[in-house]
RNA sequence: AGAGAGGUGGCCGAGUGGUUGAAGGCGCACGACUGGAACUCGUGUAUGGGGCAACUCAUCGAGGGUUCGAAUCCCUUCCUCUCUGCCA
């Protein structure tokens, strides 16, 4: 959620940055109109709701001296009946603001580049050299055919499209790289939580999926739950309509589950393969941070999955997306992109968010600071989606023969 | 899923219609005591909104109702716990 007294005092300043995330002016004001409005009315409310309390207290005290009520009786019933229109108005308002401010997207920084789409994101380094094959690199599903890695056609059996099984050493690759992941986090600090695969509907309202993204969801039927998209929605949430400690903070998390996904708005996207599916496992880093210190845990968390990245031996690039690019939360991005030989390109493996604010003022995140309670900011992060990750491996370390490689540092783990 | 009990501030817990936004305790913060700590003592300590402030409004799981007035009464709903059933 937007400050909303940040927009009403910096209307043009926040309305040239809300642009640049395709929200027009006449969204805007009349997002302003309506908090204006309901501010009006309740001030109104409030000062008959003060006048309504001050009677009534003042019945006491006649009965216990004997004095006749009526008069003061017919007083309070006029006030009441003044202050039922005003009711209807407030709630009205109360709903109307809410379900707009609800849809308004988060603020970019003001450092991050301007652009209209994925095509003006920043490079802001490669790390490590794509190999040079000495063959035509294959498509990680050529691959995955000829050693019998994934089934496509069962997944799709026993679910629909966009689902498939690993089999073998390939679901064994998917469960080391997942070890693999928590044990780096840990040693960065992020403490490992396992967490429901379902949230409520108020969870997933507090990291910014619903209400507008509902058709992204799988919802269960009967039931306020919804299959997580993300682990960033139960572990951000874990503080959820908290007040933490300055102490406490920051408090960094990391979780494997898997995510959930109708990729709706997809069609006829990376169909063939494993690069987008319905659900994929993913390990992510969460971080609840002090305001005046997400910067620096921002780039903790960008290096840390930098760094998974390199100690798999995986080429990849670290990009800034532009302001046109920002997800619905984001205030920044950063994605970091895998070099696939086979599809001879970089495809996003990991992107590390920082919502600031947005996020905590929906979740109702706050620290002690002194006296006053303060939204922390969150931040989230994959680190890293293992999918992607397996499919990685397999075009980067394949022979010409068509077996894979394992990466050294993964030996142990299977 | 069936039966019963219950949901009050960071936590425990009192409170069945009128200065109760809420006793008491714990915890926490600050201060005193101490060489330093513990102990002890003192003070402060719910959240959100409006206002420069004094102050004021809302909130005792949520929603609605009765009443001049509700944490307290009524209805609906959600959740938790115990027992039974089922189950990894």
């Amino acid at each position: 959620m937007i400050d909303l007294k940040y927009l009403q005092n910096n209307f043009d300043e926040a309305s040239v940055k809300l642009q640049k995330k395709g929200i027009d002016a006449p969204t805007l004001e009349n997002l302003q109109t309506l908090f204006a409005t309901l501010k009006n009315i309740n001030a109104a409310l409030e000062a008959l709701r003060a006048e309504q309390n001050s009677m009534s207290k003042l019945f006491g005290q006649y009965m216990r001296e004997g004095k006749d009520i009526a008069e003061l009786k017919a007083k309070v019933d006029a006030n009441k009946v003044e202050m039922i229109p005003l009711q209807q108005r407030a709630r009205e308002a109360e709903e109307a603001l809410h379900s707009v401010a609800l849809s308004m997207p988060n603020f970019p920084d003001d450092e991050v580049p301007e652009g209209a789409n994925e095509d003006d994101n920043v490079e802001l380094r490669r790390v490590l050299e794509p190999r040079n094959f000495s063959f035509k690199p294959k498509e990680h599903w050529e691959l995955a055919q000829s050693n019998g890695w994934i089934d496509f056609e069962r997944g799709v059996k026993l679910a629909k499209s966009r689902f498939s099984v690993l089999r073998g050493e390939a679901a064994r690759l998917e469960r080391a790289l997942i070890n693999f992941f928590l044990d780096t986090n840990a040693t960065k600090g992020f403490e490992e939580l396992c967490v429901p695969f379902m949230n409520n509907s108020a969870m997933l309202q507090g990291t910014g999926q619903l209400p507008k993204f509902e058709d992204d969801l799988f919802k269960i039927e009967g039931e306020d739950l919804y299959l997580i998209p993300t682990a960033e929605v139960p572990l951000t949430n874990m503080y959820n309509d908290e007040i933490l400690n300055q102490k406490e903070l920051p408090v960094l998390m990391t979780g494997y589950t898997p995510c959930f996904r109708k990729e709706a708005g997809s069609a006829g996207r990376d169909t063939r393969g494993m690069i987008r599916q319905h659900q994929f496992d993913k390990v992510e880093m969460v971080a609840i941070s002090h305001p005046e210190k997400s910067d620096e845990v921002f780039e903790m968390m960008v290096q840390n999955a930098s760094d998974i990245l390199t100690a798999l031996g995986l080429p990849h690039r670290v990009m800034e997306l532009c302001d046109g690019d920002l997800g619905f939360s984001a205030a920044s991005t950063v994605d970091l992109e895998v070099w696939l030989p086979g599809q001879n390109q970089y495809r996003e493996i990991s992107s590390i968010s920082n919502t600031r604010d947005f996020q905590a003022r929906r979740a109702k995140i706050r620290f002690k600071d002194g006296k006053k309670n303060r939204f922390v900011h969150t931040l989230n992060g994959s680190a890293l989606a293992v999918g992607r990750t397996v499919v990685a491996i397999m075009e980067n370390y394949q022979n010409e023969d068509g077996s894979i490689e394992i990466p050294d540092v993964l030996k142990k783990y299977m």
